[in-house]
DNA sequence: CAGGAGAAAATTGTAAACAATATGGCTGCG
DNA sequence: CGCAGCCATATTGTTTACAATTTTCTCCTG
C-alpha cells in the first residue's frame, strides 16, 4: 500500500504533526517537546525539529527558545479575525469563479449539493450537511477562482486553523437548512456569471457565520 | 550597539536571510546551497537549516531533496494573483479601518501624506513617492484594520513576495500623481467612516495598478 | 560524433554527542 | 509561614560526523 516513500524523513514528519494537529489529535495550546513527538511518532529529533519548524513558518505552532513548542492557541478575537479575513478571500474567489469556471465544473458542483440535499432528507441529520457538506461546497468554489495563491492561503492555512476548532463549532451553529439556501442562492448567481451578486452573497453567508459565533460566545455558549 | 543577542542563531539566520532575499542581495531563482550560505554568512550549517525551513515555510523559498533550496521566481500570472488577493485583503483592511482607525490615526495618516505631497513638490522627484510613500499609506490602512492575522499575511507573506519584485515595478508603473490622487479620495471616504466607498475605491486602486502591469507585460515592457 | 552507462563528487538528509538555557523544586533566611 | 535565591533537571540549541541521494563528468560503445 505504501508508496517506496521517495519523501524524506521531515516531509513525512511534517505531514503526520500537521494532520494531527488540524484533527485535534494534539490539542491546540498543548505544550509538545520533542522527545514527546519522538517517542511517540517514532522519529528522529532531527527531521521532527525540521518539521517544526516549517510548522510554525505556516503558523500553525510557536516555539520559545529553550521552553518547548505548543500549537497556537486562538483567542475569540482571533477567531473572529480569521472569519473576517475569510469573508474577504473567499469573496474573491466567487468572484473569480464566475469568471473562470467552467459550466461542467459548476455542473458537477450542482450535482453533489443534490447529494447533500439527499442526505439531509435521508435524516441522517443536519449535523452531516454542517461538516462535509459545507466543507465540499467551499472548498470547490475555492479551487473554481483558478487563483492558487489565493488557494493555498485560504485551505492551507486559515482553513487549518479553523479546523482546529471545528468540532467545537460545527456542533452547534445551528442553521444548517438557512446555510443550505444561502448556498444555492450563491451557485445560483455563480451560474448566472454575476461575479459581484455571487460576492455579495458569499460575504453576506460568511458574516452571518461570524455573527453567529458572536452571538452565541456573548451568550457564554461558546467556549474557547 | 548589539544587543546582547538574546535571540538564538538560528532566528538571526532566519532575519539576515529574510532581508537579503527581500532586498535582492539573493536573486530570484538563484539557487542557494548550504555550505555556500553558511561560508557568506558564517553561520553553522545547522542554523541556517532551520532558518531555510522556516522560510520554506512562508513560502519564499523552495526546497527539493538532495538538491538544494531557491528563492522563489514569480511567473507573471502568479504575480497577478498575488495582487488578486491583495485586492480582496487590502479591500477588507481599509473597511475595518473605517471603523476601527481612531480620528489621531487617521489625521496622522494625512500629515504623512502632505510631507509626501511636499517631498513630491520639491521635485525629489516622483519616484519617491512610488516607493516609500506608496508603502506607507497602505502599510498604515493595514496596521488600521487592527485585524493582526490580516496584517500578518498581507505584510508578512504578500509584501515580501512583491517586495521581490519592487525594483523592477516601482520604476515603471508611471501614474505616480494619478495614485497620489486616488489615495486622497480613499483618505476622504476614510475619514467620512463611509467604509464601502472606501472599499470599493481602494480595490479599484490596486486593480488599476495590476491591469498597468497586464498591460506593461503584453507591450513586452516586464520582465519577469 | 552522439548517446548512454557508470562512477566520482558534491549536496542534502539523518543521527548522535555536547553545550546553553529555562523551568521547577528546594533550602534557608526574614 | 512566605518569599527569595540557588541548584538540579529537563529541554532545546548547536555542532560534528556519517549516510543517502542526486548531479555531473567521463568513458565506452554504436
Amino acid at each position: 500500500m505504501a508508496a517506496p516513500d521517495s519523501r524524506t524523513l521531515a516531509d513525512q514528519a511534517f505531514e503526520r504533526l500537521q494532520t494531527a494537529i488540524v484533527k485535534g489529535d494534539i490539542r491546540a495550546g498543548e505544550k509538545i517537546s520533542e522527545a514527546e513527538l519522538s517517542a511517540k511518532f517514532g522519529f528522529g529529533r532531527g527531521p521532527l525539529r525540521e518539521a517544526l519548524h516549517r510548522l510554525e513558518g505556516r503558523g500553525l505552532i510557536v516555539r520559545k527558545a529553550h521552553s518547548g513548542a505548543r500549537v497556537v492557541a486562538l483567542t475569540f478575537e482571533e477567531l473572529i479575525e480569521l472569519y473576517e479575513v475569510r469573508e474577504s478571500l473567499e469573496g474573491m474567489a466567487i468572484r473569480l469563479a464566475s469568471e473562470r469556471m467552467s459550466q461542467e465544473e459548476i455542473d458537477d458542483l450542482k450535482r453533489l449539493m443534490d447529494i447533500h440535499a439527499e442526505q439531509i432528507k435521508e435524516e441522517k441529520g443536519l449535523a452531516y450537511y454542517q461538516k462535509e457538506g459545507d466543507f465540499d461546497f467551499h472548498f470547490r468554489i475555492i479551487s473554481g477562482s483558478k487563483n492558487r495563491k489565493l488557494s493555498n492561503m485560504l485551505t492551507g492555512e486559515l482553513y487549518h486553523l479553523l479546523r482546529l476548532y471545528r468540532y467545537r463549532l460545527s456542533t452547534f451553529s445551528g442553521r444548517p437548512e438557512k446555510a443550505f439556501h444561502e448556498h444555492w442562492r450563491i451557485i445560483e448567481a455563480l451560474e448566472e456569471r454575476d461575479g459581484d451578486l455571487a460576492e455579495l452573497l458569499m460575504r453576506r453567508h460568511i458574516s452571518a457565520a461570524r455573527n453567529n459565533l458572536i452571538r452565541k460566545y456573548r451568550d457564554g455558549e461558546l467556549q474557547l
